[in-house]
Parts: structure tokens; C-alpha cells; sequence
DNA sequence: GGGCGGACCATACCGAGGTTTAGGATCGCA
DNA sequence: TGCGATCCTAAACCTCGGTATGGTCCGCCC
């Protein structure tokens, strides 16, 4: 709508979407490759996990196609490789003979879909679009909280210190005690706060602090 | 002024946990009764989705236990009514011969588990764990918002509006050139909210007002 | 009609927030 | 040894936030 976010770092989420594939079987591949193209949508399919960790991914929004039974190691045992490396991305898996048990401990992990073979091309193209549309809100705020973190790495110690207190609802003068300085030096690291994180106001100071997670956790010991 | 801000709220999630289970099998309630009385939960069963609705549900940390194939209603559909009426419990669903696509779209809605029958025991209790450790969670963040909801139910249109733009990061002078007062009564408005919220700081009511979802929406039209 | 609450405004006063200017002290590094 | 970053403080000055006192106007309800 309105509301210029004013941050020059637009420099994300303007690539296409991207689909990857993972299925050993190469007639698969293909299918899945034509239908995502004759949608519009960017493939990058592999034959093996192994391949696609091989594979620098993209900074576009994107989800991954994966069949549960792989070659050397099973969907599930992947999709936990994933999370544990840090790489978030939404999966939807295929399946020709999968069960509950897996389908559900595939969902608890966070699948966005457990398609069962044959499924409909409408649904797989569902399913990819729901997907997608995750994965671009969930980059959306990763970028806004890293960008965040980058102005609060420019804090010293100091500051970041005093801006969990202000943050917290302090007066100057409370931080000053609390922390045994001058309430004018309170002032002046405020100050700094502000301009460094781009802050135009408290709240939009407080509300930074939130999404940073910003507590008395960086203050001293507490009582 | 009311004023009364020590609201004797603390009656909530003082009720022990409860476990519904819902079996048109007499036996496999009576079975997930006994079960979950040994480890000291209350039980409470009945034998359809109507009896349940009848029920009138505690406020106390509770999941219910949902067989996919209820007599009149499917499970499935059942969780969608509970959903559409806005009461929202954690389920946990059990199926004796349930397919793929059932469990993907029960664990789409929330289920909280989909346990196949015959389960082992302590799969249903962990589930169950889970669940009820879910819901407390939910109710905590539910209770605390209702209150907010109820002190913000005190102020004024006015004083509403005020929140909002003060609570955005406006100065007392341009919220008071932005909706055409005097700077004065802005201030005014402004201790009414403070007082009537029971904010101790503008951090707190800023952070109130996230909570509560407060945009310059409940303001006037804007460009 | 009288009471009540909401909304509005003025004057005056004071405490809190915030900047500028001008320093001093310490520490690490080139 | 000099430089820069960090951290600290002071005095002066101004704006902003917030409260109190006192008052007007309007609409609503008994």
C-alpha cells in the first residue's frame, strides 16, 4: 500500500520462483519438470539429496519436491538434514506406498503436503503454490529480522545494554542507577541507539527490540 | 473513571486437565479411560460429536481424542465445525484404516497427532502430553489478550484513535494536527489511555498495542 | 430539569527527553 | 607514538511529555 519501507536493501526476492525435484526415477523428473514449465514456474530437478545440497540455492522463493523413498537416505531423514543445517525450505513429498506414521511425522516436521502416487496435476501445482507463497512471506520477514540484526551488530556493548532498558519502559534516570552512570550519558547512548538502528521514534524502537527478542538478557545479573 | 485495574483474574488455568474422547465404541472409550486415568488425567467420553456439544466445555488446559470415522459426522468434518465455531481445542485423531490424504488434511487443520489403531499406549499418552501442553500454552496467550481486549474495551472512540497514532510513533503536536485538536487534549487523551490500559511506560503500551493488533486502522481514512 | 460522561480547550508548571559543545580516560592497533 | 573507537561526564539549552485547575459544549437518560 502506502508506507515507503524506505530501506535500500531491495535486493532480494526479485528472482523467479524456483521448484526443485529430487526422485531417483528420471521419468518422474520429467514429468514433474514439464508440468511446473508449461506453468511458467523454474525447475531445477536432481536425482539424488546429495546432488541437491551440491547445489547453491537460489535467493528466490522456492520449495522442494522430494519423494519419501530415496536412494541412500529416506525423505524424512533428509528433511530432518535440512532443519538441522539450517536450511529452511518448504517440502511437499511424494509418495507411492507411504504410510501415517510417516505422513504424519512428515507433517509435525512442517511439510506443506504429503501427495500419494498418482496424484492429480492440479493438486501437485496446488500444493507448489502454497508452498511457494510460504517460502516468499517467510524470506520476506527473514530479511527484515537480518537486516535488523546487522544495525544491532553496529551497537557497543554499551548500547546495546541501555537499549534492552529503555526498551523495557526505564527512564533515563532509572537506567542511570541501574547501571551507575550519568543519567546524561544515558542521553547520549540513546541517542546513538537511535540513529544507528534508523529508529524514528520509541515504539518504533520498542517494536525493533521485540523482534529481536531484546530482554534484560543483555543487561548485568538481576537480583 | 473506573479505574479498577487489579482485575481478579486469576481464575483460569487453575482447573485441572482434561482429555475428551469422542468413540461411538463403548469399549475404546472405556480402554482410553482407564488409560488415562492411570496416569491421573480426567476423562471425560462420549459417544458422538452431538454429546460432546452438549457438553459445556471447562476452562482448563484439555485435547480431545477424535476417531476419523465418527457415526454421523466424519471426523474431519467435525474439526472443521469445531473450527468454524471458534472453539479451538487440540486434536488427536485415531483411525483404523484412514488414508493418506485424511491424515495430510487433518494435520493441515491442526490435528495436533493421527494415531492408528491398534497404537501403543504410551504413543497416545505422549500425544497426549503434547497436546495438553499445547493448549495451556494458547490459553495462557488467549487469557492475557482477552484482558487487553477488555481494558482496550474501556477507552473512548477517541482515546482509541489517539492509541493508535501515539502508539505508531507520532509526536502529541502531530497526532493533534492530524485528526484536528489542540495539542492539549491529545495530551489528555493520552493519560486516559495510559491510566485505563495500565501501561507503566510508552514501551508498554506500545507493546500492548501489538498484541492487539493496532494499526492506524481504527483511525480515520487515509490517503 | 439535573446529572453524567465524553470531548474539547487554556494557562501554568515541572520533569523527562534530546542535542550541542567541550572535554577526559582507556585500550588496541598501525 | 599517534590514531581511532569506546566510554564517560558537564553545562547550556530547547523541545516534548504530563499533570493540575478550571471551564465550555453537547447528547443521553432518569
Amino acid at each position: 500500500m502506502n508506507a515507503r519501507p524506505a530501506s535500500p536493501s531491495s535486493l532480494a526476492s526479485v528472482e523467479e520462483p524456483v521448484v526443485f525435484v529430487i526422485d531417483d526415477d528420471a521419468s518422474v523428473r520429467e514429468a514433474l519438470s514439464n508440468l511446473f514449465r508449461s506453468v511458467g514456474l523454474r525447475v531445477e530437478s536432481f536425482g539424488s539429496a546429495h546432488e541437491f545440497l551440491q547445489y547453491k540455492l537460489p535467493n528466490a522463493p522456492s520449495c522442494l519436491i522430494l519423494d519419501i523413498r530415496l536412494p541412500r537416505l529416506s525423505g524424512l531423514d533428509f528433511q530432518a538434514e535440512l532443519a538441522k543445517a539450517d536450511i529452511h525450505i518448504p517440502i511437499i513429498f511424494m509418495t507411492g506406498h507411504g504410510d501415517i506414521p510417516m505422513t504424519v511425522r512428515a507433517m509435525k516436521a512442517g511439510a506443506v503436503d504429503f501427495l500419494t502416487k498418482p496424484f492429480r496435476d492440479q493438486d501437485m501445482l496446488d500444493a507448489v503454490t502454497a508452498a511457494i507463497e510460504r517460502d516468499r512471506n517467510s524470506r520476506g520477514e527473514a530479511m527484515v529480522l537480518s537486516e535488523l540484526q546487522a544495525l544491532f551488530a553496529t551497537l557497543t556493548p554499551r548500547e546495546r545494554q541501555v537499549m534492552a532498558l529503555v526498551t523495557s519502559g526505564l527512564m533515563n534516570k532509572q537506567i542511570a542507577a541501574e547501571i551507575g552512570l550519568a543519567e546524561i550519558t544515558v542521553k547520549i547512548h540513546r541517542g546513538h541507539i537511535m540513529r544507528k538502528m534508523g529508529a524514528k521514534s520509541l515504539p518504533d524502537l520498542v517494536r525493533m527490540a521485540e523482534l529481536l527478542g531484546i530482554g534484560p538478557a543483555s543487561g548485568r545479573s538481576q537480583t
